[in-house]
DNA sequence: TGAATATATGAACAATTATTCATATAAGGG
DNA sequence: CCCTTATATGAATAATTGTTCATATATTCA
């Protein structure tokens, strides 16, 4: 497992920056639980829904989520279960170093 | 699993963000084969040895190194099996969307 | 002690980025 | 068809950050 190339290196750069923002965390962290459109994260968060979208096409471009569109919703949900992982294994890695 | 603290947010977003650059990315890589010390990374990546020591000082306060120094040499390593693990998956992530 | 080696640090500059505000697009319901 | 709801986008601004250059600190060895 190494990174053997300069594509590898600059995707997962830009990956990895992705989770290095409180609000997108916070969203990853809601969608934990179930997908949600637009306005319910806004809501469950209190952000703006315009900072939310914009966040969102971050989290979708960087394959961290994905999403479905049901009427005029747009649902969406964690990608898959490596950002679940990574997210897991973050938290652990914290909460030991926050002791 | 989920993020309880405006402590455990901020502490991950600064953890994450860490992984969120190439220099860093490249570091941690080296340094999983073995432990290294700041002149043999400035050689083998070819980044100056300022720029080397500046980013092990930001691996090191988000703990994703640590340090044993022997003479007058400094060695750093991964600090843990979450680091890798995080590495390992953002890896497999990547490569797979990279299809 | 003095020179050489190893590492750290501080200031400065350029580049990146998160949010806000205003507005655009798009889809349904009546 | 209009009106409302849902979402996306673009420009602008403020804040953060990575590298460079110059220099400081620290340790070993002759």
């Amino acid at each position: 497992m190494q990174i053997h190339s300069k594509e590898l290196l600059y995707g997962l750069s830009e990956f990895y920056k992705i989770f290095g923002d409180p609000t997108r965390l916070r969203i990853l962290d809601v969608l934990l639980n179930k997908p949600l459109c637009v306005n319910e994260i806004s809501d469950y968060l209190n952000v703006t829904q315009s900072a939310i979208s914009h966040q969102l096409k971050n989290l979708r471009s960087s394959n961290l989520v994905k999403t479905e569109k049901i009427g005029q919703k747009v649902y969406y949900s964690i990608s898959d279960d490596h950002i679940k992982i990574i997210l897991k294994y973050g938290i652990e890695h914290i909460s030991e170093v926050m002791l």
